[in-house]
RNA sequence: GCAGCUGUAGCUCAGUUGGUUAGAGCGCCUGACUGUGGAUCAGGAGGUCGGUGGUUCGAGUCCACCCAGCUGUACCA
């Protein structure tokens, strides 16, 4: 077919947003912010793309570029990749401008990443993150902050205390888990990442589950085959004592410490744990907003002692198997060396994101979210095409006032023109027919209290002659008439 | 990537053991209403049944392959 139209589509993991969205995308925002802010953070903003070596994300021993990035090669052959996330371009930000930052450097941005991996609920290739990052602090006091402030901006959110938890644990404490268990050397650096590998999908398959891929493997629903790390029983026990259900969480630290005696990382890993804890704890997080637990696994780069994870726990109702599982929202850790591979000095960090698109899939799924849109334009209507520089008049009179006004700009009659206003959620409509003009009034319509009053009219001709939420007011009464309808309806 | 399931109108779906011009609800457009949203009523537009090939007198229906979507799983720096 040679006139074959185009098919408007989309590639899968990429979304349209309409008004009610961004809308309720900007008020997430102006809270996380509100948050950042007054800890002290300032922003900075980078570009979407960065050399993909600054963003060090080949594939090992290839000079192609790890396939989860968006990539491509500019004029010069040179590989740039779109940014996957806030923090690898913020320590080439921070590298590239060292000398210029104050130290330790406090700052946040917010921005859509991508990453090319296979979208689900709540998971998308382009997404927008919220980061936050102590970078020149060495103290474990920065890491504690960053936990706090991840559960001052879950609240801030509206998200109730005891609907979150921000779990903390030390990438040092499952080095030296690993140890304990014998599995070191460069030999064993595919098993240490299966063990890490299963632990992390503890929230997802169970106990069960996990003691399955450390051993043999384990088959899922569909009948898929997954080889496991091959461990022993002993091993296996070993691991899976990360998982038991331990309430406080300075019990947990010393569940875990017997485990550990014999690994010196895995006590330094203990030692942090321990500190942020206290930390935590003197600032009354300890209350069940913050809590230690030795199973968060997290990425497995770049981290190098402290990560949290931030994860919502509401009961979802109707709980059947089909409701989808939010758990993380967020999360982050210290990654002393993404600075110092630009730099000759050691360059701490710490810092974590909040997944905002996934938190808003989240939180519209579970209906916490308010998600209306904000009221459209008072719309002047059309009844005299020959007046339209009168109407547009009227426009200019609400906009010269600050109220977003428009003149309806289509072809259609009354009706049309009403259901289009209606469409755009107007708050209301100007009429000024031949009628009104000779007694020198406007009549205003006020859409939202109209809709209320439809439901107890019964005829089209009732609704009509009635004329519901509709009055006059002279032509020098319509602004302040409007600002009166628009207070009303609590217009922002 | 691997596995399972599913592809019929913009959306949700019906379509008997293969049998004439492929249906419904919702939505959309127009009108009833010379100047009024909703409701109602009447009319209208919209589909080469995911694609290609095959079996058959005949395929939305059966078979093969491909494509897409969903779910699980793997990977996710």
């Amino acid at each position: 077919m040679s006139d074959q139209k185009l098919k408007p589509r989309l590639p899968r993991g990429l979304v349209d947003r309409g008004p009610a969205e961004i809308a309720a995308t900007r008020r997430m925002l102006e809270k996380i912010q509100a948050v950042y802010e007054r800890y002290g953070f300032e922003p900075v903003e980078t570009p979407a793309i960065e050399f993909t070596d600054a963003l060090g994300k080949f594939l090992p021993d290839q000079d192609r570029p790890n396939e989860g990035v968006f990539s491509f090669q500019d004029d010069d052959e040179q590989w740039l990749s779109l940014r996957y996330d806030l923090t690898a371009p913020l320590a080439r930000y921070v590298a590239e401008n060292f000398d210029a930052l104050p130290k330790p450097y406090r700052s946040y941005r917010a921005g859509y990443v991508f990453r090319n991996e296979k979208p689900g609920p709540g998971r998308f290739r382009q997404f927008m993150q919220f980061d936050a990052d102590t970078v020149g602090s060495a103290t474990m006091a920065a890491d504690a902050e960053i936990c706090m402030m991840a559960a001052d901006t879950m609240e801030a959110l509206g998200i109730p205390r005891g609907s979150y938890v921000v779990k903390v644990n030390n990438r040092k404490v499952l080095d030296g888990l690993l140890e304990s268990i014998k599995l070191t050397g460069p030999d064993n650096e595919l098993k240490r990442l299966t063990v890490l590998r299963a632990m992390d999908k503890f929230d997802r398959l169970g106990r069960g589950g996990v003691q399955q891929l450390l051993g043999e493997g384990r088959k899922d629903e569909s009948g898929d085959f997954t080889r496991g790390a091959g461990l022993n029983a002993a091993a296996i026990e070993t691991v899976l004592s990360v998982f038991a259900n331990v309430p406080a969480s300075e019990n947990k630290l010393a569940h875990i410490q017997a485990r550990l005696k014999d690994s010196e990382t895995g006590q330094r890993g203990l030692q942090e744990l321990e500190e942020i804890w206290s930390l935590v704890n003197a600032s009354g997080y300890g209350d069940g907003r913050v809590v230690i637990d030795p199973s968060v696994v997290r990425g497995l780069e770049y981290y190098t002692g402290p990560v949290y994870e931030i994860e919502l726990t509401f009961q979802v109702q109707g709980g059947q198997d089909g409701t989808p599982r939010f758990g993380s929202v967020g999360g982050g850790g210290r990654y002393d060396g993404l600075v110092s591979r630009f730099r000759p000095e050691p360059v701490p960090a710490t810092g974590f994101s909040i997944g905002v698109s996934r938190l808003q899939a989240a939180l519209s799924y579970l209906g916490k979210l308010e998600s209306t849109a904000d009221l459209g334009p008072v719309v002047v209507t059309v009844l005299d095409r020959a007046r339209i520089a009168d109407y547009q008049r009227f426009v200019a009179r609400l906009r010269a006032d600050g109220i977003r006004a428009e003149l309806y700009l289509g072809s259609g009659k009354m009706a049309a023109q009403f259901k289009y206003a209606d469409r755009r959620n107007s708050p209301c409509v100007i009429i000024q027919g031949s009628d009104e003009q000779q007694r020198g009034e406007v009549q205003i319509k006020d859409l939202i209290e109209g809709a209320r009053a439809a439901g107890a009219i019964a005829s089209n001709q009732q609704w009509r002659e009635s004329r519901p939420a509709q009055f006059a007011v002279p032509e020098a009464s319509l602004v302040e008439a409007v600002r009166e309808i628009l207070a009303r309806h609590g217009a922002r």
